[in-house]
DNA sequence: CTAGAAGTTAAAGTCAGCTTTAAGTCAAGC
DNA sequence: GCTTGACTTAAAGCTGACTTTAACTTCTAG
């Protein structure tokens, strides 16, 4: 298989095919004069790169749970751990997006005079406070 | 005021206020000397991009409803556009965070032999694969 | 008066995850 | 054999929100 054909078939573009490779996720694959040339199963390897990918894996962490996978290594140790780490962040994302909307909400549906005063008094609170820079 | 107090006062870098200035989301001061020297309410500014920005406006949005603003004018509709937009933005954060969440939950669950076997599972499944675009 | 803390600027650097560009090589169909 | 489309590389560019750097000036305390 060409870079062309595997990443049409990933749903990827064939940059980001070499971009992995150089990054250590993706095998460096046999050259037919100095093209690459897939062997089928590439195509599960780039699948589950962009899979990863999609549901909020950075490339670090999809290069560092690749490597404890071999072959086809059942769901392993840290594999789970790297899980729950993103449960985690997918929780304190939800818990920080509902805080931010009922703000927000506050803000459209609150009788203070200005902007400016409303947000003076809601930076009053500590714990508003702290809920707004953990957003970064 | 100089702009390390304000930036002090404010929580912000100094560096940050006059990228700010230059980004026009701040007004020029006056100078003294060539160094700017803030009125008190620049305070109140500075807290007020800050809390936005921390909330998840981007500089733009931030600019745009500033201009919105004329002193201490009461919460306009411009604001209230964009307070909406960004409600909605929550909305899918959130529904997308849940779904992320789960499906994590299923891929830590199931009895799929190996993580490729159980990814080549669910990419199968369009509204999964639909999902999972979404995120990027 | 002088040391040194704090201010000034423009321009470059940072982070991620790629894409784009430029300049060239290779392969496949006619 | 030739065209054309797909491939190759290294390096630069992109987005956003700043920070850092370098070289310099100004303010302030003692």
């Amino acid at each position: 298989m060409k870079i062309g054909e595997l990443a049409a078939r990933a749903g990827l573009n064939a940059s980001a095919l070499r971009y992995y490779e150089k990054m250590g996720l993706l095998a460096p694959p046999y050259r037919t004069g100095g093209q690459r040339r897939y062997p089928s199963d590439a195509l599960d390897r780039a699948l589950l790169i962009r899979f990863a990918g999609d549901i909020g894996f950075t490339l670090g962490e999809i290069k560092l749970f690749l490597h404890g996978l071999r072959g086809n290594t059942p769901v392993g140790p840290r594999w789970k751990k790297l899980a729950h780490h993103k449960i985690r962040e997918m929780d304190e994302t939800i818990e920080r997006s509902l805080r931010l909307k009922s703000l927000l909400q506050h803000l459209l549906h609150c009788h203070c005079p200005s902007l400016q005063i409303c947000v003076q008094r809601l930076s009053l609170s500590p714990s508003l406070r702290r809920i707004a820079r953990r957003t970064k």
